[in-house]
RNA sequence: CGGGCUGGCCGGGUGGCCGCCGCGGUCCGCCUCUGGCGGAUCGGGGAGGAAAGUCCGGGCUCCACCGGACAGGGUGCUGGGUAACGCCCAGGCGUCGGCUCGUCUUUGGCGGGUCGGUGACGGAAAGUGGCACAGAAACAUACCGCCGCAGUUUGUUCAGACGGAGUUCGUUCAAACGGAUUCGCUUCGGCGGACGGCGGCAAGGGUGAAAUCGGGCGGUAAGAGCGUCCGGCCGAGUGCGGCGACGCACCGGCGGCCAAACCCCACCUGGAGCAAGGCCAAAUAGAGGGACUAUGGGUGUCCGGCCCGUCCCCGGGUUGGCCGCUUGACCCCAUCGGCAACGCUGGGGCUAGAUAGAUGGUCACCGUCCGGCCUCCGUCUCACGGCGGAGAACGGAUACAGAACCCGGCUUACAGGCCGCCCGGCUU
RNA sequence: CGGGGUGUGGCCUAGCGGCAAGGCGCCUGCUUUGGGAGCAGGAGAUCGGCAGUUCGAAUCUGCCCACCCCGA
């Protein structure tokens, strides 16, 4: 993941956490808002509970793949952050999570019609 | 073949596609143009044996720096290795186990040798303190007990001594006297018992985690390392060997344990940590409060030197980039020295540098281990069947775990495998 | 990443070599028409885990585990 679709620094991450919209299912929880730029960021969050740093780093590489992979569309900020089963569920469980979670916020480019 | 660990090592492989981070080359674009930033493309590189826990030791950086004393902390057999260590190697001693030899009181004990494991392994003969309960007693003592002495009291025995009584005999009128005999009456003596006193002893009792060297013989009133033989332990005694820990012989001597209790001795030790520290950019609010120019600050305390004009607190801003940042007590090979740890010399090599954190996803084939319908072979059996081996559809497993300044160790976690060593069985 | 601290019944604390103590809570009984309060009695502890030192460890030492705090 380039430079540019990353979603780093304490300030704006708190603001999203204050003022974003919050989804989730039994594996990942989404915060999002609208960044007012041509490119999304996303950032991923994977605390202590989800394993040991093995495992952290595996869900947190696993979850960049999916949304390269997903066509999102541009001009947001998203946290993702993995809940406590993430570490035991594989690669094609994340992806349906995460393909869900995109497709229930709109974030997938390939829906033609999108909210605001 | 099976079991084990006390050592060393490996810890999935190959290929395709899509992605990530450095490095080098080429090209393109932009800028504040010997340079920097961004992009494309090609080449090549990209987590570990523990990267972990952060338990020790260093390098490096800052605290301006240095010396001495004290406090605090750490280490603790000896010698060596090392930059250093609480690590490693070799040795000593203790301890545990195996084998073997000798001896005895022979399902065992003791001693010697050898092999291997293991040990936070200075000092209890500087001082202070502790040892609950039980027990007489837990560190200087004696409850029961044993023995001696004299005493009081009592039993028993002997008839030995003195005395007494009875019987009888002799002499005699009688008595006295003498002899014999009986009693065991009194006292003494002998052998005991009880009581308290003085003194000696520490063998025995029973408690306890631990009881004042163990066993035999002698010795004694009773006993005791009191003496002696075998053994154990101690010695800041002598001699010899060893650099030394220590060993051997002789001599002297036998009242515990705890220092991971305080402590003593020897040695080491300034503090903080790459979020150290430095630079650039951006932003903001400080004539805020306090200590201070023979005083204040700089180290845990003090002293001495030295340095600084500033130091502390509160409030405010930034959360960007660069350096440190990977060539190092580095890795591999060879010669030589050394028992070894390791070292000298020579040659060759460059082997991650991310910054919320780079190795992933997916597909195919293979490897390793486990189970395994079934097939085959060997063997035992009359047979059913059992045991062992090989192949194999299929199914499952493939660990522990992610660099964050860098090294040396320790500790902990770990599927499976290789080598080595030890033990047992079988075959040659 | 680096540094520091704490673990004792369900909860909060004490204890710092030999007996685990207290408060709140829980259970049973008495009292009350009933409840609360009160009184009496009772249960409930691998002292975070594993080793070691010691005759003996919650306590001393080492290693491990969990949780908490601080740091440009």
């Amino acid at each position: 993941m380039q430079k540019q679709h990353r979603l780093t620094g304490d300030a704006r991450i708190s603001e999203i956490h204050r003022e974003g919209r919050s989804i989730a299912n039994s594996l990942l929880v989404f915060r999002l808002s609208p960044n007012g730029l041509d490119h999304s960021r996303f950032c991923f969050i994977a605390g202590k509970r989800v394993g040991n740093a093995v495992v952290r780093n595996r869900v947190k590489r696993r979850l960049r793949e999916t949304v390269r992979d997903s066509g999102f569309r541009p001009g947001w900020d998203t946290i993702i952050m993995a809940r406590r089963g993430a570490g035991e569920a594989n690669y094609d469980e994340l992806r349906r999570a995460v393909s869900n979670l995109m497709r229930r916020t709109k974030l997938t480019a390939s829906e033609p019609e999108s909210t605001q």
